[in-house]
DNA sequence: CGGTTTTGACCCGCGC
DNA sequence: GCGCGGGTCAAAACCG
């Protein structure tokens, strides 16, 4: 009775100690949006700093390419007549590369050889829309000059050199010369049983060629008997290799069906716990979310392939490499076909250097079985999917999508997520270390890399800028 | 029933 | 020219 006599004023104390509350969270929820308003403007200027940074580095190297290029010309007139005059010669379309790593969406532009790989291959299917275009190639091309409308752009300007990946650098060093793509003749098996088929045959040649270089393998700790890269495949074929008593697996792209990336899939002979998946091609459509990441994992490896083989200076743009970001990483030139070798698996001292190195996280996550998890996971954040698709956010929806993927389980998209170093030096807080959380685990060194880094930030946001293309120039210009 | 996997045959490049 | 090995084809089997 006493209690209820007693009752009402104590229920006024509790509404006003529950309004206080309520004031205190509503000023701590200010407090944290303005902290968050604060967090954005420091990015944006950041980014706007960084695009500066890369845009006025990219003139500088262009200027100095374009030197080059004129010296080439004139060699090549003088030496040789060109088949085609107006066509610049693919070595120096390769010296024109940038560093810009292309993470996805139209990631590199195919002018003619990508005009002709739709006629021709549209014929026979579907084919995907272009502009939607992921590809697994790094590509370079002039990013943020004006050309807000499409991040690729079929125009000659766009003379995109390097491209990636295998086949895409027979788009895109010759494009005008070999105007029938590799991608638009997947088949190169089709070439080689009816090699009459109407394509000039030293033509032909080349271009089968160079759809052999580049190729990516990575190896990788995966008790599965494949590494599921998002990606749909189709085996086609299974032999045994000499030398290895597992069978090595053919698999072909099926996402589209002229899409001419292949893989093959083989368990290492030494350690029976290590898959050995090399990619060959470049995609001819979007990809999911889960595959694009994976798709800029060995776009990146293949860049630097690219990068070392088509021009003879080596390193200048091998920046991952060079970090050591994509982990041990051999490059191998023999025969004809160049192949990365991404290796993800075993703790070699090389890794262990890794590991003390600011980036190093990033090969101590792959290295753990969490890698193929990851790629594995299916990954179904709605954000956090490939970059590409990024390509058509706003920036400051980018950094959000970024930092999530991040902070979920893509250790793999830390190539093109970085740039939102502030953002992760607060998901970096939130990270949980341990084998179990390898993400977050990554993520945390990952911040830590990236601010104390100004070399690889520089490295990223040339990056970043390339693939956000009209996006980040814009917003930067805010 | 359509798509995928399996598997033997075939083709091609390369070394001898 | 021949054999070997890698890569691909394509029919049959399999699967959901």
């Amino acid at each position: 009775m006493d209690v209820a006599v007693e009752r009402p004023p104590l229920v006024k104390e509790e509404k006003k100690a529950e309004t206080m509350m309520e004031d205190e969270k509503l000023e701590a929820t200010k407090a944290e949006m303005g902290e968050v308003r604060e967090e954005n403007e420091r990015l944006k200027t950041l980014l706007s700093h960084i695009v500066r940074d890369y845009q006025s580095l990219q003139m500088h190297f262009q200027e100095t390419v374009k030197v080059k290029q004129q010296a080439a010309a004139a060699d090549k007139l003088s030496a040789v007549a060109p088949v085609e005059a107006d066509v610049p010669p693919p070595m120096a379309a390769a010296a024109d590369d940038l560093v810009s790593l292309s993470l996805g969406s139209g990631g590199y532009a195919r002018p003619k050889g990508a005009a002709h790989e739709r006629t021709s291959s549209s014929s026979s299917g579907t084919e995907t829309d272009q502009d939607d275009q992921l590809s697994l190639g790094l590509s370079s091309r002039r990013s943020n000059e004006g050309d807000d409308r499409q991040v690729s752009r079929p125009s000659a300007a766009a003379a995109p050199l390097l491209n990636l990946s295998s086949d895409s650098s027979a788009d895109d060093a010759a494009p005008a010369r070999h105007p029938l793509s590799t991608a638009a003749c997947p088949p190169t098996s089709k070439a080689r049983k009816s090699p009459s088929a109407g394509v000039d045959g030293a033509d032909e040649e080349v271009l089968q060629q160079q759809a052999k270089k580049a190729r990516v393998s990575v190896r990788v700790k995966c008790d599965t008997p494949t590494m599921n890269d998002g990606c749909q495949w189709r085996k086609y074929g299974q032999k045994i290799s000499k030398g290895n008593p597992c069978p090595r697996a053919y698999y072909r792209c099926t996402v589209a069906p002229s899409c001419p990336v292949r893989k093959q899939v083989q368990r290492c002979a030494d350690d029976m716990s290590i898959l050995i998946t090399t990619y060959e091609g470049t995609h001819s459509h979007p990809l999911p979310p889960a595959a694009a990441a994976m798709a800029s994992t060995t776009s990146a490896a293949a860049s630097m392939l690219l990068a070392g083989s088509s021009s003879s200076s080596h390193g200048h743009h091998l920046p991952f490499a060079s970090t050591g970001l994509l982990g041990p990483t051999t490059i191998s030139t023999i025969a004809s076909c160049p192949t990365v070798t991404l290796d993800l698996t075993a703790p070699h001292s090389l890794m262990q250097q890794q590991y003390a190195s600011p980036y190093g996280a990033v090969a101590a996550g792959y290295e753990s079985k969490a890698l193929p998890a990851a790629w594995s996971s299916g990954y179904l954040a709605p954000y956090g999917g490939g970059l590409p698709y990024y390509g058509k956010s706003s920036l400051p929806a980018m950094g959000q999508h970024f930092g999530m993927g991040m902070a979920t389980t893509r250790p793999d998209q830390l190539y093109g997520a970085a740039h939102s170093s502030s953002y992760l030096q607060r998901s970096s807080s939130v990270g949980v270390h341990g084998p179990a959380a390898p993400a977050p685990a990554v993520t945390d060194t990952i911040a830590k890399a990236i601010t104390s880094d100004p070399s690889f930030q520089s490295v990223l946001a040339a990056a970043i800028t390339s693939y956000m293309g009209r996006g980040a120039g814009a917003a930067a210009q805010k």
